[in-house]
RNA sequence: GGGGGUGUAGCUCAAUUGGUUAGAGCGCUGCCCUGUCACGGCAGAGGUUACGAGUUCGAGCCUCGCCACUCCCGCCA
């Protein structure tokens, strides 16, 4: 019995048509001499009509044995619902199908847990949901999820399409290259002792693709990274990673506007402004704090360095004087945290590094604070002015070095964000996306504890050309031609115009990042060859596409957009794995196991 | 590696200060019911309180350990 229908499909045009629906069985309302079941598919669901007057009755007995989720065609004419019966809820809501045969399918057990109740489904345990993710995605909101990266997906490889990129396969069996994130390795049986890795990026295909004259490619590259996870980190996921040659920042620019608009339209049908806003590095941490700021709000972070150099209160004077600087937010609104409050944000600051968090209540016009008697009239002034103090503010203060001090409150002011929201203080639309460039970040980061540069972004990105001499001379001073595309405080993605000049690329391992010259040469010996025969000058971008479906379905986890992740500790809670393999399969890739003792 | 949260019936959740036989809704089973759509009514079954120790006259509750899930810090070139 093949169906000619889906569940969604059937109006009362289709009155009088003879039609086969297939489906699981959604809901049943046994009414004693009525059964009727509600059949759903992908699409959506119709109710079907068992009548006894109308049947025989073992047909209409066998109705009465089937339970949720039971998988049926049911063949039956269409008619119009009796007056007073439709159900405005459902799409098919005014018709009905007069069953006239049964074909059960397939039996289903009692479910672990419902899928036909949203209200229900939406609270039940992750681990339940990930055990048996096959029940899950059936739930609407998930199968709606799963449609819309599929449309996504379809959207991006039109887009670049259109644009005249090729979409280029890269391997997922590469090489161990062991800056950066920590790597999945893969043995190989073939040549003893020698592992691939799987790639945390293409990066380096990419690359050599337009070394290869490809000029644009793309690709919707699956990475690995083993790390610790997040909410939006899996130890596998998807990049929108691709790559350009004879180009500039501006190009890439304008490339990803017209790709997020053109998804933001397929996804959502909201019409994404361009061109996107930008702010340099520096300022993003000077503003707010962090180098992917929520711009949706305000809080900013105000400087009063110069406001406190000499001032009698020596935790700001002396951190100024160590260099540092001092930074406050005015959390609007604010006033009436209890002790415990302003306690709580205390320890969560400390929690990154700050020393303490200092802070001032407004309330029924006085200030009320431990520090304020240290302030002069003028240091209050200037307060005043540039935090825009009214009744009912909360100032909160950072002393520190330039970095902490912007770092420390750019989470304190997403955490009063955060509470400002669930007072109902602050409400942001759903529908509201900030989407924004950070550019000029610094090419290089000193690690105090290794003595060494090493790369803000990774050693292909190139310094911004006036720069250039610098490299040896004050690498600090170094901008790279980097970029990280931002929406609503989340980064979904960056990327930077590359270095081509092997000269340059040489320079950058072997004298900035002190990466020995022989292993230099075994790691990315063939790309500085490579780059000797005519490499052109090249650039790209990758987007995390898990992140950007996240956030088009709303979801707080990308394991909502994922078809099967996994948990936090990297496991596949249906399938069992990562698991224990044959003693077999070990001898054959030469490996032997030597596992942690447990005490 | 570190910090926080959670774990009680198939599911979602209760359970007073440590005190009787651990409850409710949904689901499930049986019976009744011809216009329901969260159908309704009656009856019933269903528990190693994640697991393991300990304290106590007595532990779902307190202590220690351990496991799983989750959020965060570190980590994520």
């Amino acid at each position: 019995m093949k169906r000619t229908h889906h569940c969604n499909q059937l109006r009362p045009a289709q009155i009088g048509q003879s039609v086969t629906l297939s489906g699981w069985v959604h809901s049943r309302r046994d009414l004693g001499g009525l059964i009727f079941i509600d059949i759903r598919d992908r699409e959506g669901r119709t109710q079907t009509v068992f009548d006894p007057s109308d049947m025989a009755p073992e047909l209409f007995q066998q109705a009465g044995l089937l339970r949720g989720e039971c998988v049926v065609s049911v063949t039956g004419k269409v008619r119009a619902r009796p007056a007073g019966t439709a159900n405005p809820k459902i799409a098919t809501g005014e018709i009905e199908i007069a069953a006239a045969a049964l074909e059960v399918l397939n039996m289903a057990d009692v479910l672990p847990f419902p899928v036909d109740d949203p209200e229900v489904a939406r609270t039940v345990n992750e681990e339940l949901r990930l055990q048996y993710r096959y029940l899950d995605l059936r739930r609407p909101e998930m199968a709606r999820n799963l449609r819309l990266r599929s449309k996504v997906a379809s959207a991006t490889r039109v887009y670049f399409d259109e644009r005249g990129f090729l979409e280029v396969e890269t391997p997922t069996l590469f090489k161990s290259t062991p800056e950066g994130a920590r790597e999945f390795l893969v043995p190989s049986r073939a040549q003893p002792g020698k592992f691939y890795a799987l790639p945390q990026s293409p990066q380096q295909f990419k690359q050599i693709l337009m070394v290869a004259g490809v000029e644009k490619y793309f690709q919707l590259a699956r990475c690995y990274r083993d790390e610790d996870q997040r909410a939006d980190r899996q130890l596998e996921f998807t990049q929108i990673d691709l790559e350009m040659s004879f180009i500039e920042r501006e190009d890439i620019y304008e490339l990803i506007e017209g790709l997020l608009r053109r998804i933001w339209k397929t996804a959502l049908d909201i019409d994404v402004p361009a061109p996107f806003k930008r702010l340099t590095y520096q300022e993003a941490l000077n503003r707010y704090g962090i180098d992917k700021p929520d711009t949706r709000f305000g809080l900013e972070l105000a400087d009063l360095t110069e406001d406190f150099r000499a001032s009698k209160f020596k935790v700001f004077s002396g951190a100024i004087a160590a260099g540092g600087v001092v930074k406050a937010i005015n959390a609007k609104g604010m006033a009436d945290a209890t002790q415990g409050q302003i306690e709580t944000m205390t320890e969560y600051a400390k929690s990154f590094g700050a020393k303490g968090l200092a802070y001032i209540k407004v309330e029924k016009g006085e200030w009320k604070s431990p520090i304020v008697k240290f302030f002069n009239e003028t240091e209050k002034q200037a307060l005043s002015t540039k935090l825009k103090i009214e009744e009912g503010d909360l100032l909160l203060f950072a002393a520190d070095q330039w970095l902490n001090a912007c770092e420390i409150l750019g989470k304190i002011r997403l955490y009063c964000a955060d509470v400002l929201k669930t007072r109902g203080q602050l409400v942001l639309p759903a529908n509201r996306f900030d989407f924004l460039w950070v550019v000029d970040f610094p090419l290089l980061t000193f690690d105090k504890e290794q003595n060494r540069w090493y790369s803000s972004h990774h050693p292909f990105t190139a310094p911004v050309a006036e720069d250039i001499p610098l490299l040896t001379t004050d690498p600090r001073k170094v901008r790279g031609q980097h970029y990280d595309i931002v929406v609503n405080g989340i980064e979904l993605g960056g990327g930077s115009i590359r270095i081509h000049q092997p000269a340059v690329q040489k320079l950058v391992f072997e004298q900035v990042l002190q990466i020995p010259p022989d292993l230099v040469q075994a790691r990315f010996g063939y790309m500085l060859e490579a780059f000797r025969y005519g490499a052109p000058p090249h650039g790209g971008i990758a987007l995390g596409f898990d992140r950007l479906n996240a956030i088009l379905c709303g979801a707080s986890s990308i394991r909502d957009v994922i078809a099967f992740p996994k948990t936090a500790k990297g496991a596949d809670l249906m399938t069992d794995s990562p698991a224990g393999v044959d003693p077999k399969q070990l001898r054959e890739l030469y490996l032997e196991q030597k596992l942690p003792k447990k005490e």
